[in-house]
DNA sequence: AGCATTAGTATTATTTTTCATACTTAGTAC
DNA sequence: GTACTAAGTATGAAAAATAATACTAATGCT
């Protein structure tokens, strides 16, 4: 590993920062799973209507593109938080609920949730 | 609230997702201060080394550039959840640390940390 | 037959974020 | 008077994320 034994060569040595530094940091392996601008808001919106269809979630989240959806979805699937269930019907019906793992976010997103009503009503 | 009798013109009337679609939703709000993909990495190390100087946030987040973490760092400042102290000296002296505000943000990174130790040990 | 529907995919463009590199500044130690 | 330090800034390039637009497929309805 490090075998640097006069400190000329010595660049993270004098502290330990593994946690942080290599990738068994708990909030770099959450931030994989549920960072980036939309997978909390689709997370919030399946919690509050679950399941939920693609459409319905394209609706609450106005802005969002279908391309973006659809990859995000995805990902969460791929993540084990969110299960998709396709109806073999015309025109098609995908409904998207959170797993048991999904289900445990629930109380983290409600403690984001909850930050942002007492102390970001408007300041922003 | 839902008042489409006929069911050919309606678009976004059959529910009520204005906390969503508008600005009040506190998950936006939230995510405006703490998304992103640096922010609560950066509270994280903060939290656990308070007051930090510029040096040592560089060190422990390995992989960020001087220049984004200023950048992040200016933006937490500018949204009063860090303060930054600059001591008259030299070679430069900074510290940076959590206002009262970013101290109520405890709780909710230490929510997200215990869900990283609890449902992501390696499953990524 | 032709149209509408839903949940996409494909492709390209644009925007946003991040990175790499070099430079600055003011004292202090040599 | 030269080198070193910490905390930056400036600039341009690269990468990543997101958007815009057009397209598809199966089937029920008229």
């Amino acid at each position: 590993m490090k075998n640097n034994t006069n400190a000329d060569e010595q660049e993270f040595t004098n502290q330990d920062f593994s946690d942080i530094v290599e990738n068994n940091c708990p909030m770099t392996n959450t931030l994989k799973v549920i960072g980036g601008k939309w997978k909390l808001l689709i997370l919030h919106a399946i919690m509050s209507e679950c399941p939920a269809r693609f459409g319905e979630l394209k609706k609450k989240m106005k802005d969002i593109t279908q391309t973006t959806l659809t990859a995000q979805l995805r990902e969460l699937e791929r993540d084990g938080i969110l299960s998709r269930k396709i109806y073999a019907e015309t025109p098609p019906k995908v409904e998207y609920k959170l797993t048991p793992l999904g289900e445990t976010l629930v109380p983290v997103i409600n403690t984001i949730i909850a930050w942002g009503n007492t102390y970001c009503k408007s300041n922003l």
